[in-house]
Formats: structure tokens, sequence, C-alpha cells
DNA sequence: CTTAAATACTTCAAGCATAAAATATTTGTG
DNA sequence: CACAAATATTTTATGCTTGAAGTATTTAAG
């Protein structure tokens, strides 16, 4: 990456920064909004039900949604919701926890994983046709870079938590 | 940018790309959650309300209710429920436009512009915190870098118009 | 064993988001 | 002028999202 420098004369870091945060945003939504009108379209979910099916395939056992909400990083209650229609759909079971009566491991049926492999694939192909300018070592350099973005992150956050 | 290239081997074009996808959103969402506490907690506001005074302040004359949704990229009724809250809170007005009464101007009030003003200084400082790792330039070539990405995009979106 | 604290989860209220339907007004055609 | 089509906006239904409050169960302390 790193193309060509910009002819623009180069403002203070915090404008740039406030640029380089405009511009992550509007990408990461416009690819957003594309995928969930295609999830809509072809498999009539979306996409916070596609992360939950993610989340699961990754784990035959099971989570539980305490598991879920902090793989995906959303609140719990959210879960409940969204894990309660796709339960609806047969494309998820809640199975008791022997031994602990509040909680329930949440588990892909065969229908569940199947489901999930055609969305997994399509979804795949998406992102591919959207980031067709980049090939394979611009992509993962530039997916390097963005964990570097979000070590800056981080390490700010840590910063503060000491107040 | 661009730093030293991963020590793991390059995967098919298609898996990078996911990759490079999956840690833009991670990015851009960590971020988010970020600005909506902040915004929340020294403002008692969101970020789509801020988002609306934002796309305002650019226009002293005013937008209509679909020119708003236009710049911001949503739908046409999202907005009128922000507007309604913030117009209710006195941050702007809907002003009849001469000669059509379907549509109304939506304009900051004096109270409005202070009240973007203060945000939109603190929203600067918050970003630039998060993003303290990166100086001027390299928030300038990642913001080029990111900007081709959505080149790329639009590129395969025109690809699909005219099937 | 009893009770307070912690844990797992659900429910609730408020707001954001979309698409689609409904309303009001304006514009274009005959 | 009449009236269909286009335009500007709001309303509605549905779902995602959070944070806070509520319920049930388990764990820890005395």
């Amino acid at each position: 990456m790193t193309g060509t420098p910009s002819p623009a004369p180069l403002e203070s870091a915090s404008k740039e920064r406030l640029r380089l945060w405009l511009r992550l945003l509007k990408a990461s939504r416009a690819i957003e909004t594309k995928l969930r009108e295609n999830f809509k379209a072809d498999f009539e979910t979306t996409l916070p039900r596609f992360d939950v099916l993610a989340a699961l395939s990754r784990y035959e056992e099971g989570l539980k949604m305490s598991q879920i909400s902090g793989v995906l990083r959303v609140s719990n209650g959210n879960v409940t919701g969204i894990v309660d229609r796709l339960a609806d759909e047969g494309l998820l079971v809640r199975v008791p926890v022997p031994g602990d009566r509040r909680a329930s491991l949440v588990r892909l049926t065969q229908r569940g994983k199947e489901e999930f492999a055609c969305q997994a694939e399509a979804h795949e192909g998406w992102i591919s046709e959207m980031l067709t300018g980049f090939d394979a070592r611009t992509a993962r350099d530039f997916a390097d870079d963005l964990q570097s973005l979000e070590r800056s992150f981080s390490k700010a956050e840590e910063g503060e938590a000491d107040v």
C-alpha cells in the first residue's frame, strides 16, 4: 500500500487522524450496507444473525449465552433475541448445562451448520468481489496495518484505565 | 505503512480479502463503541445525532430532510426521528420552504451551532487520542489506502449495475 | 444451614436502522 | 383545468443495540 503521497499539504496530526477515521468509517459502512442487502436478498437473514452462527460454528460443543456476547463483543441482552429467533427457525438449540440451571449451551443444529456453510461461502465471495482491487499480498499488508491501528487504539484505552 | 510482512504464508486472495474485511470491521467497531460511550458520558448524545449536526454545520442555509439522508447515506425515515428530537431540544429548526409546502429546510439554531462546536472539538480530540500511534504522514497514507479500497468497492458495485 | 454476594440470563425502555406504505404537495400532459 | 406521475416527507413494522433493572440459581461466609 501507501501508494503515491497525496499532493495536498499535511495538516495537523489531529486533523489527519480525524480524516483517517472518517475514511475508515465510510469504507466499512459501505461494505456493511452492501453485505446487509446481500444477506437479506439471498438468505432472508441479517449480519448479526450470521455473526452468531459464525461464532457457534467455531465451537462444536456450543457456547453459553455470555460467551456468545463475549466473542461478538455485543451486550448480553442483545444476544437473547437473536438466539430466540434462530432457535425458532431450528438453526440452533439451547441445551441445558448439567449442574447449572442458570446457564444453557447454544449449539448449531445440523440444519444450522448446513445453512451457515452456504452463507459463509456466499459471504466470502461477496467480500472478494467488493475488494477485487486488492491482491492477496496487498490485502494482507493492509490487514496488518489495520491491526497496528487497533493496537494503537488498545494502548490508548489502557492508558486511561487508571483514572 | 505496510510495516514488516507477516511471517504467515499468504492464503488465497479471497481469504486474505476476508481477513482484511474482518480487521476493518473490528477496528471501526472498536472506535465507534468508544466514541458512543464518550458522546453519551460527556454530552448525553449519540453518534447519529452528532452526524446530523455535523452535516447541518456545513450548510449555513440549511438542508432539506432528503438532503440530510443523502449526505449521511441513511434512509429517509430514519432522519425524521432524529431531527424531531434535536428540534425538541432546540438545537435545530424546521423552516418552511417558500413555494414548496411538502419540504422544509432544517437549520441549526445558535444553540445548535454552539453545542456542535463543543462536540466537534471533543470528537477530534478523542479520535486523536485513540490513534495516537499514527503521525500525520502515516495517517494520511493510510487514509489514502482506504480511499483506494473504497474505489475498488465502488467499481465492483458498478460492475453489477447492468445485470 | 442460612443468607449475602456473585453469576447467568431475560426483560424493558429508548433510540437507531431499514424498507415499505401512506400522506401531502407539486409538476407535467392532454 | 383535470389528473396521473413524480417528489418530499412521515408513519409503520420489524429487528438490532445498549444499559439498567429484574429473576433465578449458585457460591461463599459465617
